[in-house]
DNA sequence: TTGAAAGCGCTAACAT
DNA sequence: ATGTTAGCGCTTTCAA
């Protein structure tokens, strides 16, 4: 049995290879010249102690951070009440565990950008993540966290981004409504704020123009509750409407759960669509385009951990999925 | 214009106030005595400096760590791709933030629990959040986190645990079915090794047992898609079924999808309930019973950021939520 | 290619 | 009640 003794600290290493602490540490940390014997025999003496790098240690001496933060813009607190920020930030959380780092989440609010500069001046600060971010906060990002910064959604010139191809996929989704015949498809929207939902209006709208049809939008919010009101308001604008697109599943589960209620029928009456293919989209049949969360969210934060010159904007695509809604 | 100059240190916050290292030290970190008159002056010091502590050098010198560690045991590293544990690890990382903390997740294998140990043996984990976790995890805490874990879930004598009454909700869910008649009530339960889905299902049985009525289960994994399986199953076995109870909303709406595409009305011909009350089961008008998870995780996590003694369990109610499905 | 030495920012004895 | 002092474990000049 080993007892719990103190865990083996970088002296140890040096000293069971028989070296200096330095040589240990180029060794380790993988910078600075080392000969192929020492780094062997470092290498052996770490394993065979179970040497794990002290993490506040190092970041106190290369003045780095220990955590990412994940700096969630929006308009009130309860945005990171979400479960698409729930998913990056767990899957961030996965993403830094072998690099010793912890996560945190923060809201900045929109009318308040410079929240960020406050939240970012923390030195315990390594990395940040941007989510749901305004050309505004991309300006606020502090010098220091040039090269540790990413953005999911827009970027800038000094801000890598990984994004959505929210366009393709609503363009895809209106096509697909067009091709099975539908003509008077309406649309509820997010919040004119936000780069990404925008994108997915002004498919629909460009689509329906080139169609010569008519734009029919209700503002939403993402919210299943907005949802089944902005089904209403469709209904009593536009009554013959034949297909609503929701911004999101959330939305469009609150338009059928309303247009139900009413006694329309889904989708013999009126087709609906999603966004995002949550994973009760598949339980309720909703029709909708699938988006790799984890995959945006791993490429993000490997972006800030990795450090490595990236391309400035990674798009991921937009899947159509057809089920029974549309 | 602020010039973006190095930002402040104890040191300069110290000097700022006219007082010792030692003393602004004391008055931060809020140990030792210090008189009223160096209290004042180092806080207004700190504030005209912006002065936040820098959380490695705290960590360092403490010997303390400088993340949260949520384990999640299961039996696959999928199990962190899940919700709950997504809301859990993003609603920790929003305790944490305040306290400069990070968070970080792992997945802990049941047959492996001692991959526990290695994990908390890293100096960088501050903390311990164990989740869904097994009596023999709950013994491998190393001495060193001991006051620095709390368990969603069940406990043991040194681990302080928050949990749900799921036997509490269950048995409501059961006694409303059987107070609107149905006798013969079915159940799709979740994994036997986990306590907390074992109380479910034991209320279940206790139920019925009392009323004289035979119990129908079914072993499910809390998965929509076991859930579809599952309700052919209940209705191969025991084609008179009038009412499913579910282990977790998920698996209730694959139940009830299945059911519909066979035909079967819900709640028409079988009444079905589900478990958690997501977001979504207000838009498919599922009844469940509903738990506060933000909640709990907040309170599991404050638990080992505060240190103070805390009460060995603290029990959540779950609430019964009538919808249409049951 | 390696070692010696300095110090990152902070806390906690210990002395006063 | 406060100051002095000695590190926590690591990286990184600087010399050799």
């Amino acid at each position: 049995m080993t007892t719990a003794r103190r865990p083996a600290t970088l002296d140890d290493v040096a000293r069971a290879a028989g070296v200096s602490r330095s040589t240990a540490s180029r060794v380790i940390a993988g910078n600075g010249f080392t000969s192929p014997v020492a780094r062997d025999r470092v290498r052996t003496a770490a394993d065979r102690l179970g040497y794990v790098p002290n993490a506040a240690a190092r970041a106190l001496v290369r003045g780095a951070g220990v955590r990412l933060l994940v700096a969630v813009a929006g308009a009130t607190p309860s945005v990171l009440d979400d479960s698409y920020i729930n998913q990056v930030v767990s899957t961030s959380a996965q993403v830094c565990a072998p690099y010793g780092l912890g996560v945190t989440v923060e809201w900045v609010p929109l009318d308040e950008p410079g929240r960020l500069t406050r939240l970012a001046d923390d030195r315990g600060v390594a990395g940040l993540l941007l989510v749901n971010t305004t050309d505004a906060m991309l300006g606020l990002v502090p010098r220091r966290l040039r090269g540790r910064t990413a953005s999911i959604g827009i970027g800038s010139a000094s801000v890598p981004s990984v994004d959505i191809d929210n366009g393709g996929g609503t363009a895809a989704i209106v096509r697909h409504l067009y091709a099975t015949g539908h003509r008077r498809i309406a649309m509820v929207t997010g919040p004119p704020w936000l780069t990404c939902a925008t994108r997915s209006v002004e498919a629909y709208r460009g689509l329906l123009r080139q169609a010569g049809l008519p734009a029919r939008e209700v503002v939403g919010d993402f919210s299943a509750a907005r949802g089944r009101a902005a089904a209403r308001e469709v209904l009593r604008r536009w009554p013959d409407t034949d297909a609503i697109v929701g911004i999101s599943d959330a939305t469009a589960l609150g338009v059928i759960g309303q247009l139900r209620a009413d006694g329309v029928q889904v989708p013999g009456d009126v087709a609906v669509t999603g966004f995002d293919d949550i994973p009760l989209a598949s339980v309720t049949a909703l029709t909708t385009a699938s988006h790799p969360v984890r995959r945006i969210a791993t490429a993000a934060a490997t972006m800030v951990l990795e450090q490595r010159p990236v391309p400035p904007l990674t798009v991921f695509p937009s899947a159509l999925v057809l089920r029974e809604s549309a």
